[in-house]
Order: C-alpha cells, then sequence, then structure tokens
DNA sequence: TTGGAAAGTCAACATAGCTGACATAAAATC
DNA sequence: GATTTTATGTCAGCTATGTTGACTTTCCAA
C-alpha cells in the first residue's frame, strides 16, 4: 500500500503514502482540539456546552430555519437537539416561532441575546482562525477549503456549498 | 478558485472577511465529522468509543510512549485515559510494560489483536483521507495541512512536527 | 532518608449522545 | 370527512466520556 504511488514515476503522488495520510489525520485531530478549544473556555462561564455553541451557531448561519433542518446539520437526535434548544429558548436566547404556512414547524431565531453570545463565541473562533490563515497564506487556505469540502458527506456538502462565502 | 488570491493590494486580505471565516469554521466542523464517521461505525462492532481509537492510534504512532506523554497529547485526565487503557489492557489489545530505567513508568505497546484493530480503523480512516487528498490535489494537501498547523496549539505543534512525515 | 513525581484507583458527578415509547397538532391524502 | 403522515415535543432510561477530589503505591533523586 504504501510504495504503490512512488512507481508512479513522478512524486506528484507522494502525499498519499500511509505515512502522509497518518499525518494528515494527526493535523485534523490536533487542529480540531485547538479549534473548539475557545468557545469551550467561553461557555463554561454561561453554563453552555458545544452543543448549544452548534445550534447557536446554524441558527446564526441561517435565521428562520426550522429544527429538522438544524436536524440534519447536527446530525443528532431530535431528543438530544431538544434538550439543547429548550435551555436556549427558555434562557431567552433563541426564539422558535411558529411556521407561517406550516404551523407544525418551527423556526428557529436568535434573540438579541442569542446574538450577543453568538458574536462572542464567534469572534475566539474566528480570531484562530484568521491568525491560522494570515500564517499559512492565501493559497494554503484555498487547499484547506478544498480538501476539507473533499473530506465531507455529500448532503453536507451541497448545504455547505449553497452557503454564501463572500462579504455582501 | 476564490476570487481572494487573484487580485492584490487591499483585496489580497478578502480571505480574512468574516463570511469566509464561517465557512473555514463550518467546514472544520463537516469534515471532521465526516472524519470520525467511518472509525466510529467500525468501533461499535467492538463496543469501543472514540477515545479508544485515540488511545489506540497514538500508541500505534509511537510504541512505548508513556502514560504521561499520551495524557498530553489527548489532553484528557489521567482518570478518564485510564477507564480506557483497563479495557484496552484487559482485552489484550495494549501491554503496558514497566519502564526499563523508571519503573514508575508504563511503556505502552499495542499486542498483536490491538495493531489488528488499529490498522482496520486506520484503512477506513486513511481511505476517506486519500479520497479528499486525490479529489484536490497536492497543492491543496500543502495547504491543507499548513493551516492546521497553524491552528494547533504550541505544544502539539512541536510533537506533531516532530514525527516522521515520509515513508521509510 | 525523605520529598515529590508517576501511576493507578475509587467515588461522585456532568454533558451530551443514544433508543424507545408516546402525545399533539397540522398537513396531506384517501 | 376520516385517516394517515409529518413535524415537533417530551418522558424515561441507558452509555460514553469527560470532570474533580482524595487517596495509595511505587520509586527516583536530592
Amino acid at each position: 500500500m504504501e510504495s504503490a504511488t512512488e512507481t508512479h514515476g513522478s512524486e506528484s503522488l507522494l502525499f498519499l503514502t500511509d505515512e502522509q495520510l497518518r499525518k494528515g489525520i494527526e493535523a485534523m485531530f490536533f487542529a480540531y482540539r485547538a479549534f473548539t478549544a475557545d468557545p469551550d473556555r467561553i461557555l463554561e462561564n454561561y453554563e453552555y456546552g458545544r452543543a448549544h455553541h452548534r445550534a447557536i451557531h446554524f441558527i446564526n448561519r441561517q435565521p428562520g430555519l426550522t429544527v429538522s433542518t438544524l436536524l440534519a446539520m447536527l446530525g443528532v437526535t431530535k431528543q438530544s437537539l431538544n434538550r439543547v434548544l429548550r435551555t436556549l429558548v427558555a434562557d431567552g436566547l433563541v426564539e422558535a416561532r411558529v411556521g407561517r404556512q406550516d404551523k407544525r414547524e418551527r423556526n428557529l431565531h436568535l434573540t438579541a441575546r442569542g446574538a450577543s453570545l453568538e458574536r462572542e463565541l464567534s469572534d475566539a473562533q474566528r480570531a484562530r482562525m484568521r491568525a491560522a490563515y494570515r500564517n499559512a497564506g492565501p493559497a494554503a487556505v484555498t487547499g484547506f477549503r478544498q480538501v476539507l469540502e473533499a473530506m465531507m458527506d455529500p448532503d453536507l456538502r451541497r448545504y455547505y456549498q449553497s452557503m454564501k462565502d463572500s462579504a455582501p
């Protein structure tokens, strides 16, 4: 499995050796841990967890989204999400409005307080991301996003690609 | 490609807009979920979890490492790790040898069975990583690794950089 | 010889996943 | 209009994995 790519003649596929792939795996692990560390620290002050952060993030990204849409993005059970949403609604960070056309649906929005926490969390996370981007440079950022995109499950990739990407 | 890299001057930092950074954050989230999905599925058959996988991964990477070294890499408490290690040792996947110089230390090694599970998990994870790498191309892979590296906490980055990177 | 580091263990707890069962309201279908 | 399906919410209970705190054992090194 190792040397299969090296016998290709050109060294253009050297990055597919087992060692290279293992390094990529470790890079994902270490980077993801750093990536969540700042928000986690902030969330402790509010007695919320990572699950709350994720919900808040996606509600902010797509205001008015329904519970089932959010479920699909988070990839958890409705029971698990509901526990989180209940506290966020009770604490006045999220508003669940009855759907206009379909009254079974709940359209989720951040309140002013919810938006404020979202900003605090996002600021910290973006600061680290920005520093990493600055350090690595624009070309690296493009590659970074390309690889992550290729790694995603197709359904989520479709959602991901549909989101707006540049400043208004 | 993004338009951010195509122009220079004031627009050369367009990739640092909030929207771009938020996309990067989402990319990390979605990709990381896909990244862990395959091993998680395999681990269910063995009644192990992600924590076992991580321990097995690092013991394989650095055979003979001590418990404290592993703790530093995983970033969890010794109580949490100990629960995992105990089951792995009891099940005959990991061997904890008393240190030769310092007998307080335990040098961790995978047994044949442990190495076999490691391979099964790693094969799945590398397959996805390989597919993503193939799809994105060598230049993207370089960028991917650069950004992840820049995102890591310095201590772990040092460990990460010290690991061998190419096939022997 | 003693202090402190490395490792292991016990207890108790929290978070956030999960399954299964069930309830309600509204939409969709027959 | 009656029935079925869908979207959501909820209760109960389980599991995995993290946490803190207190304690012991081992044993290196000053």
